[in-house]
Order: C-alpha cells, then structure tokens, then sequence
DNA sequence: CATGCAGTACGATCGGAGTCGTACAAGAAG
DNA sequence: CTTCTTGTACGACTCCGATCGTACTGCATG
C-alpha cells in the first residue's frame, strides 16, 4: 500500500474521456438510450446505485464482456455516463446534474421506462 | 360528388396505420427522435404548425420525396406523428396528447432542440 | 514471479437504417 | 381524356451499429 496522489477532491481519478455538458447533443443522447440494454442499464443505475459508481458486473448482464465494452463506451462518449478507472475495475454513473441541466425531464422518463418482455 | 361517409366527428380522413397509445415504446420513439431531421420535421411541427395538418412540401426540406417518405413514415410507425390522406395529399401532425401522456416532458424538449450547423 | 480477474482492442459478421433513382398509382385540373 | 401533382413502392447501395470470439493489457494477490 502506498499513499496515492489524490486528483481531485474527494481523491477520485479522472473520468474518461467525454463530453463536456455544452457539447451534449440531444440526438447523440436519444441515440445512445434507444437501445434496450443501455436503457435498463440507464434505469438501474438511476434507482439503485445509491450514488455510487458501478462496474459492468454488478449489472447482471448476461453479454460477453466486449458487448458490454460496446454499449458502456457508447453511453459515456454520448454524454450519459461518467466512467472512472478504480484499479482494474471501470465504473460508471449517469451524469445526472449534466442532463437535467440540458434535457430537463429526460432522465425521468427513463427512471419510469419498463422493459419490454425479454428485454 | 357523392355523399361520403364520415369517419370522424369532424369528417376527416382515417389515420394511416399507427400504433396505439399504450402501444408507445419509449426505445422506438428515442430511435425516431434520434434522426436530426426528424427532429427537426417534429420542432416545425411543434412551433410553426397552428394546429393545422402539413405535407411534405410544407417543411421545405431539401431531400428527394422518396427520403421523405421514408422520414415521415418511420415518425408514423414509431407513433410520433399521425398521417391523414388529403385527396393526393398526406398531411402529418404531432401526437401531441399521447406523447405528453406517455412520455410527459419529452416533446418540450424536441421544442427546446436546436439543430447543429448543417442540419 | 505466477496466477487470476476486469476490461479493452481488434476484427469478423450481420442486419438494419439512411439515401436515392426510377417507375408507378391516384386524385386534381384543364 | 390528358396532364400535372403528391406521394408510394421497389430496389440498390452504403454505412453504421449490435454482437461476439479471441487475444491482449494491467492490476491485484498469493
């Protein structure tokens, strides 16, 4: 163990790459939740996360890792999501604060979203 | 001139196929919004239209009539839009009570949309 | 160091969507 | 009837996205 340099407040690392809140685009971000899978993940993250950041296993998605790679990268170069590196682990949580300040009521519609049967 | 049967209350035409109300998958309908010109077919629509039905030609977009009809039924099919026929004219106006029922505040933000440059 | 694990990178495949030209159908108007 | 207009139908082409297998990187742990 040794004492790590701390890059931001609250001693978390850098997110990824993504875009800053001016340049979310609304179609970029209706794109990236017009898939089933990354709506429930979307979903789950907004009523369970308990506002933590999340790694791809703790979804329960029943994909191949590189599917899973897919559809978190295509979320957070959307906008939706902030991804930070933990160790091996990448975690996520959506960027709330970003997108109700952008597309206020979004993020409620798909907090009520139910996935269709198989989804 | 024949005597014609209304179909409506107030005489016009039947809607072209659509999906009901409860029909409206939250998925499909970010999938059409998705489409900057779409988009954009559904802000005219939602600012400009006056409560009236528009044709294709009233949107003034400079695409081939067979792009446009694939844009103006994916809206339709998506549950979007309604299409009535007009003699030879198909005119097309925005769900505005079964979106705002279904999915409340997603059409304020179609309003809200500003296009980038080049749309 | 050796092993195990989280996740990426790369590339292949496949289907669907956007784009459009052309031909055609149907109502409107002369 | 003939012509014009609005829009569809069909098919071709292209491109992107979803899916996934395989190989690999990087960290953690014994």
């Amino acid at each position: 163990m040794t004492i790590e340099v701390l890059p931001e407040p609250a001693g978390l690392p850098d997110p990824l790459p993504e875009p800053a809140v001016g340049e979310l685009r609304l179609e970029t971000v209706l794109s990236a939740l017009s898939d089933p899978l990354r709506l429930r993940i979307v979903r789950k993250l907004l009523l369970e996360s308990e506002d933590f950041d999340h790694t791809c296993g703790w979804f329960g998605l029943d994909r191949p890792k590189s599917s899973l790679t897919h559809h978190f990268r295509a979320l957070r170069e959307a906008g939706v999501t902030r991804q930070r590196q933990y160790g091996l682990e990448r975690r996520s949580h959506v960027r709330v604060a970003d997108l109700n300040a952008r597309f206020p009521g979004l993020l409620d519609l798909v907090a009520a979203w139910t996935p269709a049967d198989g989804d």
